[in-house]
RNA sequence: GGUGGGUUGGCCGAGAGGCGAGGCAACGGACUGCAAAUCCGUCUACACGGGUUCAAAUCCCGUACCCACCUCCA
């Protein structure tokens, strides 16, 4: 079976034929640095981290860039609000968001470009599309420079919509437009209201990009005038990726083939930017779960399904994921070697049908409950029951890093200064001792004082377990 | 007005014409000193009304409700 993925522009599931056989070449767009980054915003990361992944396990040599949009007119009034430099702001809320990034395991990309250190190739894009007759200077002497829909007869081919169906923006300014729906490619500098800093020399006059034209520089840039899949969110694809793809083509490139957007996490039934309150920031949700349950409750639904975010669903995620965890520390307590083993072949249909990640962590489940009944029997005596055992091992760990999610992996057992480890080893040698008196006292059968212990370690939120191997500890799951 | 998506069991969440995804919770059994973990079993759902079909959660028509986008929101 060969990958399918939901093509967004042709609304069907097409066969993926890549430009170059071997390569794949993926452009995302990445976020405007305007505040911290909540839970939504790290969906969008985390399921095209897992497009990428998937492509590299199955043997595709990828580039991935993913921009950072640090300079908007966001940017600009947040900035102002608070009193600080634009630069500033951005700078630290890019911060955050690789934090957050790095919380959850998303691989960085490729490369990052960020809008503004691509000025001069948006400035060649945007000659180039004035000379085609496809831009022009507004004539209002404001600076500005706009794409002329009425230009490109297929403006409207991304999100099926006919130029004469759409609302012009209220908001928008139309002076010199010639169309409500022209879009900036270039904003002149207002020096009333914009700091200097924020605009650069061109030949229209100092000023600074329009939102789109970042994306169409950058892709061209790094993967060239045509690659192979381009990812967003969902509200992207109109106005931001409609106009991207115009002024790409209207500039001579083919663009993308294949376009993939994510759907929202929601709260409350509405999106989250609309949602008040911080609670939903990832340092914030990162108090509540770790940063590999939290990925795992976005992974376990489809990245086309609105996922309508609450802590209830997500403790129940944290909870399924604990079983897969489980597993893995109860089949290494046995003994068992993980050994390389074959992506169960459910798993990789499930994936190749247009990242079916629900299914593929269904399939990790029947392989936990196979390895689990292995687990069970009287005797690991059977060699081939050890064998089997070590295959369902590997095979879990396996589909598990496809979707990042391996516990085993570094990146999850890591911690920056070590202090997390030192803690565990510290425990672990208190709750050993207790359970040393524990198990003394249940073999003289005084259940009521190993019960008492037991009930004190439990006091401190860590559970017991008695196992063949002896008793094992682990912290409570309920949080 | 235009465009796109949704409504599935107590909960989360897949599937897209015919073999009961999966997880959580609950209940019963096995195991355990009691637990926990694990295994086995039970709980047979698809917004509503029509229609097509031997067969519909899945296709068609209609209705209701919800959500997103329509020019700087992931």
């Amino acid at each position: 079976m060969t990958l399918r993925l939901y093509d967004t522009a042709t609304g069907a599931v097409r066969d993926f034929v890549p430009l170059h056989a071997g390569k794949a070449g993926i452009y995302v767009c990445g976020l405007t640095v305007q505040s911290e980054p909540h839970v939504g915003h790290v969906r969008s990361a985390v399921n095209f981290d897992v497009l990428r992944r998937w492509l590299g396990a199955s043997g595709y040599d990828v580039t991935f860039i993913r921009n950072i949009t640090d300079i908007d007119d966001k940017i600009l009034t947040k900035a102002a609000e608070q009193g600080r430099p634009w630069y500033n702001l951005a700078y630290d809320m890019k911060r955050e968001l690789d934090r957050a990034y790095d919380d959850l395991h998303v691989l960085p990309p490729t490369y990052e470009p960020a809008a503004t250190g691509h000025v001069p190739e948006m400035i060649e894009l945007i000659e180039k599309l004035i000379g085609l007759g496809h831009a022009y200077p507004a004539p209002d002497g404001s600076g500005d420079v706009y794409f002329d829909v009425r230009s490109w007869a297929a403006y409207g081919e991304l999100t099926h919509q006919g130029i004469d169906d759409m609302e012009a923006a209220e908001d928008a300014d139309p002076r010199g437009k010639r169309d409500p729906r022209d879009f900036a490619l270039w904003k002149g500098w207002k020096q009333a209201t914009e700091p200097e800093t924020a605009s650069w020399p061109a030949p229209w006059g100092r000023g600074r990009p329009g939102w789109h034209i970042e994306c169409s520089a950058m892709a061209g840039k790094y993967l060239g005038s045509a690659f192979d899949i381009h990812g967003g969110g969902v509200d992207l694809r109109f106005p931001h990726h409609e106009n991207e793809q115009a002024q790409s083509r209207a500039a001579g490139g083919d663009f993308a083939s294949y376009w993939l957007h994510n759907a929202w996490i929601t709260t409350s039934g509405e999106k989250m930017s609309k949602s008040l309150g911080n609670s939903l920031l990832v340092p914030e949700v990162l108090k509540k779960v770790r940063g590999i349950e939290l990925r795992y409750y976005m992974v376990a639904a489809h990245y086309r399904s609105h996922v309508e975010f609450s802590f209830e669903a997500l403790e129940d995620a944290a909870i399924a994921f604990r079983r897969i965890e489980n597993f893995l520390e109860r089949a290494e307590l046995a003994g068992v070697e993980a050994v390389d083993a074959e992506l169960p072949e459910v798993f990789r249909n499930a994936m190749d049908d247009d990242l079916g990640t629900p299914a593929a962590v269904g399939a990790i489940f029947d392989t936990v409950r196979l390895g689990n009944r292995l687990l069970g029997a009287d005797d690991l005596e059977d060699p081939q029951d050890v064998a089997d055992l070590a295959g369902a091992v590997g095979a879990v760990r396996g589909m598990l890093a496809v979707l990042g999610l391996d516990p085993a992996d570094p990146h999850w057992t890591q911690d920056g200064g070590g202090s997390s480890e030192r803690l565990t080893h510290a425990v672990d040698v208190l709750v050993r001792g207790l359970l040393d008196q524990r198990q003394t006292a249940r073999a003289a059968k005084d259940f009521a004082a190993a019960d008492l212990i037991r009930d004190q370690i439990a006091a401190a939120g860590i559970e017991i377990e008695d196992t063949p191997a002896g008793p094992r500890w682990t912290m409570e799951s309920s949080s």
